[in-house]
DNA sequence: CTGGGTGCAAAGTATTTGCATGAAC
DNA sequence: GTTCATGCAAATACTTTGCACCCAG
């Protein structure tokens, strides 16, 4: 039905069908933390166990597959790993929205890690504010 | 003997001296978890509760005196809230060092930001890697 | 004084673990 | 057939709460 299976192997992980369907509800949702991502499971896959959840989050924040994406003060939430982007955080309505990283910004952290002569390897850029959305109706809470 | 009571005393909080002991020992390690903070406080005021550690740190982050530094695959650290910086996250030690923000990098988020008619409130850059200490020590785990 | 803060112990959540069973390769 | 994964239930770890007592303002 999927490339999620190869997205697996490429992982060396098995295939199971928990775990694609843990893969396809984040896929479809974006960003989820773990009981999000337990509760969208449960209705294609019933006697999923949180446990399973639990075990294969870490295991493919392991080895790559999701990406792990804090939110303060919320638990965190992951999103299958792509693409290097900025996340746009709403305190709002708690929407997690990606944008694209620009090369001005690659570049900035770069220097700013070099000047500590410290070796990067990866970015976290959240960006906290309010969304689109919720500034038009601002009454919401 | 600080001004900690002065930064509580702003931010509306009666400065007991189990939240100056707080603030004192984060001030001294920069950024330390919940676990870390009771640890240390334990020896200038050995009977200071665990759970006051955490209600006062839920409070001082609700005033604005203490900020969240999630860690990636850790527990949240906690700092002094300052002037705006980044941060420099080891994998191999676990150090956390702060480093300037530079214009270039406000701007782009700004910009970033802009694109997705999102009202930017604050940023969170965190930047992963091997701090310089660690890539002399290749050997170090 | 008086209200907010602390400490304790207990309750709640969240997360991890061990192990027998089951599925993928 | 092996190896790795799942599901359950139990164990741990983490965080919050209620309440009596205490201290800063």
């Amino acid at each position: 039905m999927t490339s999620f299976a190869q997205l697996l192997k490429e992982h060396a992980l098995k295939a199971t069908f928990q775990r694609m369907t843990i893969l396809a509800v984040i896929e479809r949702e974006g960003h989820l933390n773990v009981d999000e991502i337990y509760a969208q499971v449960l209705e294609a896959h019933p006697t999923l166990s949180l446990a399973t959840v639990y075990k294969n989050i870490i295991t493919m924040v392991e080895r790559g597959v999701l990406v792990e994406v804090p939110i303060l003060g919320h638990k965190s939430k992951y999103e299958i790993r792509k693409h290097e982007h900025v996340h746009l955080i709403c305190h709002q309505c708690g929407a997690v929205m990606d944008q694209a990283i620009d090369d001005v910004l690659i570049e900035d952290t770069l220097t700013i890690a070099k000047q500590s002569a410290f070796a990067l390897e990866n970015r976290q850029v959240n960006l906290y504010g309010v969304c689109a959305g919720c500034q038009e109706g601002k009454a919401s809470a």
